[in-house]
DNA sequence: CATGAATGAGAGTTCATTCAT
DNA sequence: TATGAATGAACTCTCATTCAT
């Protein structure tokens, strides 16, 4: 009767890529408890269009919390050919750290473990890291006791460190970065006192 | 009539010392939205009582960071003239990991920037640890670029490694530790690609 | 251009069809509480064409409420010549309960009382039934004090009483029009001891 | 350590009395969808207390519910061992009615169906009232096929049946009470077509 | 002093209604 | 004309905080 999957209004996507701007920036500023009534005035739509888009509060955070993702589980995917697997394990967490950079939003994870669409673009995630962990450790890049799963788990070290700053240098986290990487080095490396978690 | 100062004040102290114990494990359960009428039920008083005690939530919680860095400040100070400084601060970091381990409330720490209790505290943990921290880069158990302020940052960085697991191993977050600690060592570093931020 | 009524007309009407039928069900099965949004989907429109063809909500309930006055008025008018006035009237009870068993709109009553278009059907529906009350009256089938209001305001009772049930039989509603009824007969009756109401 | 079950405090105690009494006339003026906010405002008091009181408006409606099944299940008692068991049922419908009449909230008892302090009261109230019911039967004062089912159900028919008029005459419901009194009379009974509904 | 009842601002969410597409 | 995105008022409920008891 009408045509089936009718493109998505300009306005509505126009909206809702607003909304998940505002929701970052709100999120960042306020931490998790903005409220969706103060997203909804940064991105200039009325509080009922927020759950026209987003069911509920939970849905949006997830939205943003697995575009995040997907953004890191294909910069893996891009880099897991590299000819230089060190250097692609490391430009990969410098893409992790410089995404959460601009806004730091670890602490939404815990609200979006449930999700289905989270663990979609989380399960890529994993796979492609471990395509990139893997060849590093191959290559003599990285310890050869290093699992993908350490690396996605000090994925945000760098940027919760800084975070502990009240204004930290804007690239700062790169210092830490250096630092624990220089720590994943085989040179000079001590045995780890715990087995790495299980890949989840 | 009554003498002035005492008996009333061993009951206050223990209601004090029964409330921070209930607010740490209710914000360890329940997150930084855990609620003072919970808190108090928890503590076994009124939720009026909380209020004379602590005249608003955020002095709960700077009360619960303030003692929790007094512990780090005593720690530090404690190890400053250890005999082997490389293994005082591995020391001094395993205890900060510890204490985090049982309770995280980093999540607490912004709540608490500006008190000024949290403020004096802090400081005190600063100056020890710089002693700490001086002492091992001088001893060459860690790099000559390391400052306490890198080391004061990347306390917490084992304990939200793991957080970022459901349910890690007790003591999975010695594994993060170790490799963040071998990042700091001399051996096969690499200069770090930012300067050092100014020590508070 | 086009012919001025009727192409468009057709599907109007159908569409009005599908919202009268979808919302008796949906305010049948939800309560007075019933959505628009739900009525749209379950009759397979948008919401806005519900809009359309009822500017409001409680444009949409009279029009339900005066469909089924309607269809009383015309039970009403059909049963006035019957040879058998006290049969008719407890025919037209039963049509009327029947009616209401199959969906209860009884509270949607409230909402449209001022709506002219009911009081229109409503007004004939009194008219009507007045003869067939008049008739029975006349004839001996019923009690002499008995009004036509009395027979109007009794008609949903039994619809009512079984509906304190969580799930009545089917059919029970004819056990308590059938004691109703048996009150309304002239054998053994005992003076009522408050005046019929005005007729509307 | 406090007095246990320490007397509750006069204020609450009146609070909760007003909020019980504005809740009922807010409901019998609005209907179901009265609202919290319009109750509290009704009762004085600010809407936090009304949640305090009665931790959802299910709790308040099961609240005034089962307050009201109580004054009949009392009224059944009372009148259980009258001499008279047809004047006693009577009283005991006309009881109902009464109170109904002040407010009707039948519409709230579909709310409160699973409350089991409602639950509790109403079944009180079947037993008190079915001795009403049996003695009635046994003396010859209602038909042998009439059940306390069959009463129970009856009871608010009255006053849903002068609920149709848009401003009844304070006593009108006496009128139809008369009436279906009659319909359960010996005299002149007509057999029912349905079997009554089992007890609940 | 401790208590817990009362407060009221603000949270997330729903929904009848409007209007650009 | 039909659509469904947007609106914003109203809803139930929560919670830090105050204050009479």
């Amino acid at each position: 009767m009408t045509p089936p999957d009718r493109p998505v209004r300009a306005d509505a996507a126009r909206n809702r890529a607003l909304l998940l701007a505002a929701a970052e920036e709100e999120f960042a500023e306020r931490g998790p408890s903005a409220s969706v009534a103060d997203i909804a005035r940064r991105a200039g739509v009325a509080k009922g269009t927020v759950f026209r888009h987003f069911p509920t509060k939970e849905d949006l955070i997830a939205a943003i919390v697995s575009e995040h993702i997907a953004v890191l589980a294909e910069a893996a995917r891009r880099l897991a050919d590299s000819p230089d697997p060190g250097a692609a394990l490391l430009e990969f967490l410098t893409i992790a750290a410089d995404q959460r950079q601009r806004h730091d939003l670890t602490f939404l994870q815990s609200a979006s473990d449930g999700d289905p669409r989270v663990t979609e673009v989380r399960d890529a995630l994993h796979a492609n890291l471990e395509t990139l962990v893997d060849r590093a450790r191959t290559s003599g890049a990285i310890r050869a006791d290093i699992t993908e799963a350490d690396v996605f788990l000090m994925m945000c070290a760098p940027i919760h460190i800084v975070e502990n700053l009240p204004a930290p240098a804007p690239l700062l986290w790169q210092r830490y970065l250096a630092i624990i990487f220089d720590g994943l080095r085989p040179d000079g490396a001590h045995p780890l006192p715990q087995p790495a978690p299980a890949a989840p």
